[in-house]
DNA sequence: AATGCCTTCAACCGCTTCACC
DNA sequence: AGGTGAAGCGGTTGAAGGCAT
């Protein structure tokens, strides 16, 4: 037995959110506030999970939210943020007012990611790559690709 | 105009953490 | 102290739109 589905899966929605649910959200939070979300789709009458309402207010409903694109000064925060907490987006998110942390993720996946590749940083640990390369002493192969340079082919083919 | 590839981002999944009993 | 349920979090997926051919 596996854990129990967070909510009666037969009778959700599932996928992207109709205005009308936006709307049915809202008005709930707004008269009631954001309570327990595991009762709250049936309270408001929606057919969603309550993870699926928490997460469409937290990062597209909340009126609070900047949304829109990211300024020169943000990207630099996010990449200090980075530097000093990781994949923390949640506390990253906390020092940006008006960014959700799957804003921010998505956002260092999509532009800032390649954004310090192309500065010759490693996204990973913000230290110069050549330098990451040296230190363990990489020699980075451009030959194509072949399966059996994989260690573990190479292991079961020994087999 | 049609097709395929690439990029973006909303949403889902599953694990972890926290609070309560 | 241990069990259970709810909330929070980060990784991943997939649909949609843009762009190149």
């Amino acid at each position: 037995m596996g854990r129990s589905p967070c909510c009666e899966k037969a009778h959700t929605n599932k996928g992207a959110w109709t205005k009308e649910e936006d709307q049915r959200l809202i008005a709930y939070i707004k008269a009631h506030g954001e309570g327990c979300w595991r009762s709250l789709p049936k309270a408001a009458g929606l057919l969603r999970c309550g993870k699926s309402c928490r997460l469409r207010w937290i990062n597209y409903l909340r009126p609070d939210l900047k949304r829109g694109n990211f300024t020169e000064e943000e990207d630099e925060l996010i990449i200090k943020l980075h530097e000093l907490l990781g994949n923390k987006w949640s506390l990253i998110a906390g020092r940006l007012p008006g960014r959700t942390d799957n804003e921010i993720k998505n956002y260092w996946n999509t532009h800032i990611k390649r954004k310090l590749l192309a500065r010759g940083m490693d996204p990973h640990t913000h230290r110069p790559l050549n330098a990451i390369a040296g230190a363990l002493n990489l020699s980075i192969s451009l030959a194509p690709y072949q399966p059996g340079d994989d260690p573990a082919v190479k292991q079961e083919a020994a087999t």
